[in-house]
DNA sequence: ATTAATAATGAATGATAATTCAAAAATAAA
DNA sequence: TTTATTTTTGAATTATCATTCATTATTAAT
């Protein structure tokens, strides 16, 4: 019998996260895709039930590593309230550092993942951010966070600000260093723009 | 001769505006919109040349109230920079308060408006931020804010987390109050969260 | 070698929905 | 009234792809 060689399903998912992120979601074409990938058209069909289950799986995977990286530093007893919080940025920045394109369609194809998904997507959300709001909490406890800022905000106001620059560092890597943009958004989300 | 009934293109278009936010751009059907609108499937065409046309308008009306609301702020030279940082916060926020589903479409359909509107998105994006930036350049030199911060850095920062504080609100608008969230808002920018 | 699975192909199918346009409706002017 | 002009309609056209599936290719086992 014939065997399978290669691992094509690794071929499409990086062959769609580059079709995702130059020609976004919708507009992006599985015949496309799938010549990126070196592979015939209906094969696509033998790896993803369908165009959503290629996007559910690149943001699941992406999801789980994210929560995994998340866990080791929450968990680490060694770590400060505030290490924890560079901890957790690094891990973000870390994670989409190696690849533009994943950033982008991270970035971008969220609001497509919430509604092909189900609710998956803001499970994965609010588990991620329940997770790193622990950590807020312990530093409000501590003393070395404000105790009046709402961590329901807080968790929004992080990550939206994440995602834009890891966005806008996406479309042009070169433009800014993402260790610059790192080094000054730690600042800021600790410490403000004023003096 | 047949004269013009009503005003066609502001219900196309406050239709539009709902069927965006409901179903996502790519999702939405002329035909529904035109339901809602009230008027036949292809008087759309009559007052938009296609589809795409109908989001660029949308988003061309808005920069161009935001960007006007935002020159009246930062030309008025009664204010100090701190006093500008909060007008225009709550510029944004007042434009975005009366209707959750314009809040939805500005901010789930920027990545398709661009696509679809030459550089006509990134113009306006970088319009508005430039004149912004004038600002913290004052506050800098006057020496209110901290002069390490990346003025590029610092605007994709703060449009990002404005973003999606929006963005969480429009959702779902009772669970967080809007007022509550500006506030908090306001002293996460300028404070950042350590004590 | 031959067979029996399984993998892979890509042209054909089908569904969806944007866009067009010939016909109908409305009304200002004659 | 009738006409001329403009607006509106919505069914027909068209384009675009996602998805399917009959066919072909491959190779492990016999």
């Amino acid at each position: 019998m014939r065997v399978k060689e290669g691992n094509k399903e690794k071929d499409i998912v990086e062959a769609a996260v580059d079709i995702f992120a130059k020609h976004g979601f919708h507009k992006a074409k599985i015949s496309q895709i799938a010549e990126q990938a070196g592979v015939a058209t209906g094969s696509v069909y033998l790896y993803f039930k369908n165009k959503d289950d290629i996007l559910i799986k690149i943001y699941n995977s992406l999801w789980e590593k994210l929560y995994n990286e998340l866990l080791t530093v929450t968990r680490n007893e060694a770590l400060s309230p505030i290490e924890k919080i560079d901890a957790m940025i690094d891990l973000i920045f870390d994670m989409f550092t190696e690849n533009p394109s994943v950033t982008i369609v991270f970035v971008n194809e969220q609001e497509n993942m919430n509604r092909v998904s189900g609710d998956k997507y803001s499970l994965f959300y609010e588990k991620f951010l329940d997770e790193g709001e622990k950590v807020i909490k312990e530093g409000i406890s501590s003393g070395m966070f404000n105790k009046n800022i709402d961590l329901k905000i807080f968790r929004h106001f992080i990550f939206g600000s994440i995602r834009n620059l890891l966005h806008q560092w996406a479309i042009t890597p070169d433009k800014l260093p993402l260790n610059k943009i790192r080094h000054n958004f730690k600042f800021l989300i600790k410490h403000g723009i004023m003096k």
